[in-house]
DNA sequence: CCGGGGAATT
DNA sequence: AATTCCC
């Protein structure tokens, strides 16, 4: 990954003064920039954190009744995840609700859909990490990777170690020998999976080793919240353990498909194939990536993961169609056999418009003006007729809408007016929404023929390709494929938010014609640049569309977008009917709990009598504060004489001058700070580095760069500004 | 392989 | 804007 990097910026790391570069030349990931000679930190260590069956976990403390009863979560007709009591009785995870409903009939299933309470503790969990070490990357809602490389060389001055904690791969009784980073580290694991559990009541597994990739890989070796480290002389070992390509995180369906056609399968196959040749098929960067990864060497950085880049919401609902579609399935079904033949077609893609979010909607948004949404699904459904036009039928599966390019955000948890006003001044918001949409995915099963009628259109307006969904819960043996397709998701997306790069492209399209006939106010009768929509600017107040107009706004990168999109049928021009437009359900987190709003999902079944059931049937002996961790206002189990002092250090309170990115903020007193409790420390210290960097763009177009040698995506990240967690925070 | 997310690359 | 990867 680095190795790409390093080729397309190298201009730019050179000449910016770095002095401490952080890629390392591994030994034997040599590659083509020869001119790797760093002193670097030698041996990383690395840790993976990964949360027992998250979700389940999350049910189970604001529940506790749940503990001990097996316990599924539910999203759609699968079983996402379940706790050990269920997995005892042969539930796994991604079955179906029927399988395990068979399997353990007591099964007590939560619907697991609405991610709000998870997203929360995942962030919980990274925060809280990440006030003990800065570097701290995310991977999904229950994985952590934390790199504590510093922490333990600030360790090895101090103390001598001479055992791990928790297990050893391979290895039984082993002393920490000549591996005491590791056996540091394998104490820093133990001791952030401590405070997890004191501070949030979760518990996980870990791994330890000197790279994600082998901290990933080892983490899982004993299962439920257990430790394990892995030694450099056992790389070989694990790497070959591992069933096939696919299992090497990094490898994809895709990339496993295109290795399995050089004929390479196993994790030796590609150790074994000459590189040359995996160049031809995956070009420099890739091939050599990939080969890395196959020996067990991964050099790519710990990034902090930071504020979310984007924040999303979705519901899904059956399909929406009417009874014009009954000619289309005809074409359908045609269209269907033709191109099981043809190669992949194999998913539907996505399509989306955007614009800019104009500037007083967006102060309306900050300002929690009540009527932004109206503002809003205004721009959104002329957006969404940029993509569906005309007035054919259209078929939708999903809708979404997005922000993008975020505003930058005060933090939250320290309110001290400096503070605040440093990250509130500087950028002004540059919004922009995004409206995607679905269509039902093209060809289904075998085909269910339906009778149609001829209804004329024009040819290349009809939308082919969804065989209508025949496939009754009747002809469902075994509730499994068939079910799957005919109940063929389809989704809503509802909101969601993303701070992107600065410089994002505006689809808007000039739309032709439409001048003085438009009837827009004074202004209007400029010309507008060819990426503002003349009917969004119409709707500006008129000193904002000056503002726009004036040769001090510059056309060039727009401002912030607006857009619409959504999955179609692979190929497919994408048509829409009159005005109808579909209703989704309401999200499920807008109903009553327990309500059988999906219930329809699940066919030959009215509802799901095990969602009434446990909700209704267990014992509520769980209070409202049961829902907070048990250690919200204590602190960490105090043996963090050791931690606090490092986070003392690291946040200048020590006498080092520290690294420009784990500072205080410059107008905090370092001495005030050190005098603050430890616990304190640590959350400031998470607060400030959770400030999200200004933007990702390369450092070329970054003026003034702090010569702090990190990696350049870390670096940038690691910056300030625009703290997106108050969005999961409650109240 | 299909849930409700995410991020990075092209 | 779409694809690929991750959980």
């Amino acid at each position: 990954m680095e190795n790409s990097d390093d080729n397309s910026d190298e201009e730019n790391e050179w000449t910016t003064g770095f002095t401490d570069v952080t890629l390392e030349s591994h030994p034997a990931a040599v590659h083509g920039t020869g001119s790797n000679r760093q002193p670097t930190p030698t041996h990383r260590v690395i840790l993976h954190l990964d949360l027992d069956c998250f979700y389940a976990q999350v049910e189970m403390i604001r529940n506790p009744a749940l503990r001990s009863v097996p316990l599924g979560i539910q999203q759609k007709y699968m079983i996402v995840t379940c706790n050990y009591v269920a997995r005892e009785q042969g539930v796994t995870k991604l079955m179906s609700v029927v399988e395990a409903q068979q399997r353990c009939p007591q099964l007590v299933l939560l619907r697991g859909e609405d991610l709000t309470q998870y997203r929360d503790m995942s962030y919980r969990v990274t925060e809280l990490l990440t006030s003990y070490c800065p570097l701290v990357e995310r991977l999904g809602f229950d994985e952590n990777y934390v790199d504590v490389t510093e922490m333990v060389e600030r360790r090895l001055t101090q103390t001598n170690c001479f055992s791990f904690q928790g297990h050893v791969y391979n290895r039984s009784g082993t002393n920490a020998g000549d591996h005491q980073r590791l056996a540091l580290g394998s104490h820093i694991a133990a001791e952030l999976r401590a405070a997890m559990d004191s501070t949030l009541g979760l518990t996980g597994c870990a791994g330890v080793a000197t790279s994600k990739l082998l901290a990933k890989l080892v983490s899982g070796t004993f299962k439920p919240n257990q430790q394990t480290t892995l030694l450099p002389e056992d790389v070989d070992d694990i790497m070959g353990q591992l069933g096939g390509l696919r299992r090497v995180p990094g490898v994809g369906h895709q990339t496993s498909k295109r290795l399995q056609a050089l004929g390479l399968v196993s994790v030796q196959d590609l150790q074994l194939f000459p590189l040359a040749d995996l160049v031809k098929e995956f070009g420099a960067p890739t091939a050599q990536r990939l080969k890395n990864l196959s020996l067990g060497i991964d050099t790519s950085p710990v990034t902090p993961t930071g504020a979310p880049q984007s924040l999303s919401d979705e519901d899904s609902f059956k399909k929406i169609s009417t009874a014009k579609e009954v000619l289309e399935k005809t074409q359908d079904l045609l269209n269907s056999l033709v191109e099981r033949y043809s190669a992949d077609n194999k998913w539907f893609s996505r399509e989306s418009r955007q614009c800019p979010v104009p500037h007083h909607i967006g102060q309306k948004i900050i300002s929690g003006s009540s009527d932004a949404p109206a503002h809003l699904v205004t721009i959104a459904m002329k957006l969404f007729h940029k993509m569906v036009e005309g007035s054919t039928a259209f078929h939708l599966t999903l809708l979404n809408v997005c922000f993008t390019n975020l505003p930058p955000r005060v933090p939250t948890a320290t309110g001290k007016g400096a503070i605040t006003s440093f990250f509130t001044h500087g950028t002004s918001p540059r919004n922009s929404l995004i409206m995607s949409q679905t269509q039902e995915q093209p060809s289904g099963g075998p085909g269910h023929v339906c009778g149609s009628e001829d209804v004329e259109r024009s040819a290349q307006s009809v939308m082919t390709q969804h065989h209508f969904l025949m496939t009754t819960p009747a002809e469902s043996t075994s509730g499994s494929e068939t079910d799957q397709h005919a109940l063929a998701a389809t989704k809503s997306v509802v909101s969601s938010v993303t701070r992107g790069r600065q410089g994002v492209t505006c689809s808007t399209q000039a739309q032709a014609e439409h001048d003085s006939t438009s009837g827009g106010g004074p202004l209007f009768d400029f010309r507008l640049p060819p990426n503002v929509d003349p009917e969004v600017f119409r709707e500006l107040p008129e000193d904002i569309q000056r503002e726009l107009l004036s040769p001090a706004f510059p056309r060039a990168p727009p401002a912030s977008c607006v857009s619409v999109s959504g999955d179609v049928p692979a190929r497919r021009p994408l048509c829409f009917g009159s005005d109808e437009y579909p209703a989704p359900h309401p999200p499920a987190s807008q109903l009553p709990s327990g309500s059988p709003s999906d219930s329809h999902q699940l066919p030959g079944r009215g509802d799901s009598p095990a969602d009434v059931r446990s909700c209704d049937t267990l014992p509520l002996t769980v209070s409202d504060d049961g829902q907070l961790p048990p250690g919200t206002a204590g602190l960490a189990p105090e043996k963090n004489g050791a931690v606090a002092a490092d986070a003392r250090r690291a946040a200048g309170g020590g006498r080092q001058a520290p690294s420009s990115g784990h500072g205080v903020p410059g107008d905090v007193d370092p001495t005030v700070f050190s005098e603050l409790p430890p616990d304190v420390q640590r959350e400031l210290m998470a607060a400030w580095r959770q400030q999200k960097p200004v933007s990702k763009v390369p450092s070329s177009v970054k003026p003034e760069r702090k010569p702090f040698g990190k990696d350049k995506k870390a670096a940038a990240k690691g910056g300030q500004q625009n703290n997106l967690y108050k969005y999961f925070k409650p109240g």
